[in-house]
DNA sequence: GCCTGTGAAGCTATTCACAGCT
DNA sequence: AGCTGTGAATAGCTTCACAGGC
C-alpha cells in the first residue's frame, strides 16, 4: 500500500460493516462462498456501485462470475482496519452506559478489546464489571501506557467530558469515542467520533412527524 | 412556514445541537443572554458561517451588534423541532443497553419522553424499570395506539431487529432509532437513524492508529 | 471595525453510464 | 447476459468572499 490517500471516515465506517455481514453470513445463517455487489450492498443498505467503489479503494477484486469471495473479503478488511497485533481500548466512566457498553463489546472484536476501564467512584476501584478491571483516575497513565491504550471510549457526564479527555490524550490515547453530548476540544491530530443519543433520537422524532417521502439510513 | 424545503438530516442535527449549547450556559454555566456565530460556533464544534447558514434556514434573525438572542434562538429551535403538543417515543429491548438508555433518557427532553418499553423476558412484564413501564410485546399496538408513538428504539440483538422493527412499523411508529447492528428493511417513508457502535469503535481504532493529520468530529 | 446574511465557488460523496471480462 | 471496474457527471454540503447595518 504505497500512497493510500488518506481514506474517508465514512468508507472506514463502511468496510467495518460489510465484514459484519459477511461475518453473519446468508438469511440462515450459513457461510457465504461469494457475494455479488448487490448482494452486499443490500445487506448493508447502500448502492452496488458504492460497494465496488468502497472495495477499489482497499485494492480488492472480484470476479464478473463469481463476484468476491467472502472469506478473502473478510480477510482483507481486517488486514486494512484491524492493527496486525490487535489493539486495546478503553473506557472511562463506568455508570450505566459505561457498564452496558462494556457488556456489548466484551468479545466482540477479540483485536480490540477494552483492556481496562476507569472510574473516580472509590467503590468500583480494582473491581471487574462486566468482565472489565476498573482502575481509579489516577491509575490512568500507567496503565494506558503499560496497555499500549491509543483508543478512549468516554462514557462520563457531559460537565467532565473535557476533562476526562484531556487526560486521555496526555496518557498517550490518539482517538476518542464520545457519548458525553459535547464538542470535545481536541489537537486536530486527535480523531473524535461523536455519538449524541439526544440529538439522534431528536432528528428521529422530527423526522417521523414529518409527512412522508424521506430518506433512510444515517451516520 | 410556508415551504421547507425538505431540511437535511444534518441541519436537524445541529440545531438540535445548538440548542443543547445555549441551554448549558457559558463556561460557569450561567444562562447566556445574547451570543454571537462564533461563539456558538465554538461551542458546538462547527464553523460560525454553518450556524449563521442553519440559522437562516429556520428563519431566524440576529443583530450585527449583539449576535443571538439566547433566549428566543433556544425557543425558536424548539418551535421548529419539536412537536407541539409533545412526542411520546417508545423502546424495545430492556436488557443492557436498553436499561442505560431509560435511565439516560428519563427526564432528558420532558417534550420527548419514552413512554413506554416492551421485552419479551415474562420476567419484565409490567415492571417498571428506570422509570419506565415495560410490556409485554404483544401488547405493542395497543399501547403504541394509545400513547400515539411515532419513534420507536430498538436495542434488541441483531437476529430480532428486523422483526422487531416490522412489528413497530405495523403498529404506527413511523422513525426508528437503531442500536441493533443491522441495516433495517424498511419503506422509504420511515426515517432510520442507526447508531452502530461497533463500527463507531472500529472507525476511532483505525484513525488513532494513523501517523497524523485527521480531521475530527463526525456523524 | 465587527457582525450578520447570502450569492457564488469549492469540495466531497455518490451515482450514472459504459467499457471490458469471462 | 450479467457482472466488475471506473471516468465523467451530479448532487449535496461547507466555506469563501463580500455587501450591508439595531
Amino acid at each position: 500500500m504505497p500512497h493510500t490517500q488518506s481514506i474517508s471516515d465514512k468508507i472506514i465506517g463502511r468496510l467495518s460493516l460489510y465484514r459484519r455481514m459477511l461475518e453473519r453470513g446468508d438469511s440462515s445463517g450459513e457461510p457465504l462462498d461469494h457475494v455479488f455487489s448487490h448482494e452486499l450492498a443490500s445487506m448493508a443498505g447502500v448502492s452496488a456501485v458504492l460497494v465496488r467503489r468502497d472495495l477499489m479503494t482497499i485494492g480488492f477484486s472480484g470476479n464478473p462470475k463469481k463476484g468476491y469471495n467472502a472469506g478473502e473479503l473478510i480477510a482483507s478488511i481486517g488486514a486494512f482496519l484491524d492493527a496486525p497485533g490487535g489493539q486495546n481500548a478503553c473506557l472511562v466512566g463506568v455508570g450505566n452506559l459505561g457498564r452496558a457498553l462494556l457488556a456489548y463489546f466484551i468479545y466482540r472484536r477479540p483485536k480490540l478489546p477494552i483492556a481496562a476501564a476507569f472510574d473516580n467512584d472509590p467503590e468500583l476501584a480494582y473491581r471487574v464489571i462486566r468482565g472489565c478491571r476498573c482502575h481509579p483516575i489516577h491509575d490512568m497513565p500507567r496503565i494506558i501506557a503499560q496497555e499500549r491504550i491509543r483508543v478512549g471510549i468516554i462514557t462520563v457526564p457531559a460537565d467532565s467530558a473535557q476533562l476526562v479527555a484531556d487526560q486521555l490524550l496526555r496518557a498517550g490515547v490518539t482517538g476518542l469515542l464520545n457519548f458525553a453530548p459535547v464538542a470535545l476540544r481536541v489537537p486536530p491530530s486527535v480523531y473524535v467520533d461523536n455519538i449524541d443519543m439526544t440529538t439522534s433520537l431528536e432528528k428521529v422524532a422530527f423526522f417521523a412527524r414529518q409527512p412522508a417521502r424521506e430518506k433512510e439510513v444515517a451516520k
